[in-house]
DNA sequence: TCGATTGCTACGTTTTGAGTAGCACGGATT
DNA sequence: AATCCGTGCTACTCAAAACGTAGCAATCGA
């Protein structure tokens, strides 16, 4: 399994933050653990089921990175967002906010499904 | 080559608008390609070289998906958003706004890098 | 001591992306 | 007309990442 906590920011070695947060986040599922967290405190397993099954290496990598990234820690109740974790969860309701408004467009293509 | 386009969402079937949103910008060099049209209409190739030379299978993919979903279009200049694509920029703005104050934060673990 | 749950790992298979070469098309030049 | 150039894009092989299943060590309660 890959470890993306080593080498960081795949290609553009400038490490502008910008640079290091789409990076972590255009990793597979780390969108997704990020959104389902704000379910509250989330054990492993429990975060597993929410993220349809997604295979526990996968979810296993990204946590450590997200907490690499104190986005995320782990506590006695399970994992929960950091200070940090959270100010980016915020955005991704916005995020969510808008994809409503998207989603509702005249002629939509159907999201994308052909 | 996989055809986001055809599967959309992995996993999660119940087509919610967030999970559409989460699951495309997951997707590897989505995020980043957004982020990069905001230099104004790209052409594929120079859109590739600011991507660190990303392989042009993938940009292909990432380009075409982005257009069924509305958010990216080709005109003659160049590839450049839609009004849709716009919007979801902005929100990257916001991202990379914060970003900064993110990796300025005490004791930042070196932005993830070990 | 036993069972259940925790986070997490090993490992073989499948999917995805990387990397390089090159195609078809269109417009300008010669 | 023939040539060159840049455009978006594709074919191919090979490496990397993710999947999927099984199972481990540690912990806690009964």
């Amino acid at each position: 399994m890959d470890s993306p906590a080593k080498n960081r920011v795949r290609g553009s070695s400038t490490g502008r933050p910008i640079m290091v947060l789409l990076d972590a986040l255009g990793r597979r599922w780390t969108l997704r653990i990020l959104w389902e967290l704000r379910a509250g405190p989330v054990t492993f397993r429990a975060l597993r089921d929410f993220c349809d099954a997604v295979s526990p290496t996968v979810l296993n990598t990204r946590l450590k990175d997200l907490r690499a990234l104190d986005l995320v820690e782990l506590t006695p109740a399970g994992f929960v967002y950091t200070a940090w974790g959270r100010e980016l969860a915020e955005q991704l309701d916005h995020l969510s906010a808008w994809s409503e408004r998207w989603a509702h467009r005249p002629y939509p293509n159907l999201g994308g499904v052909e």
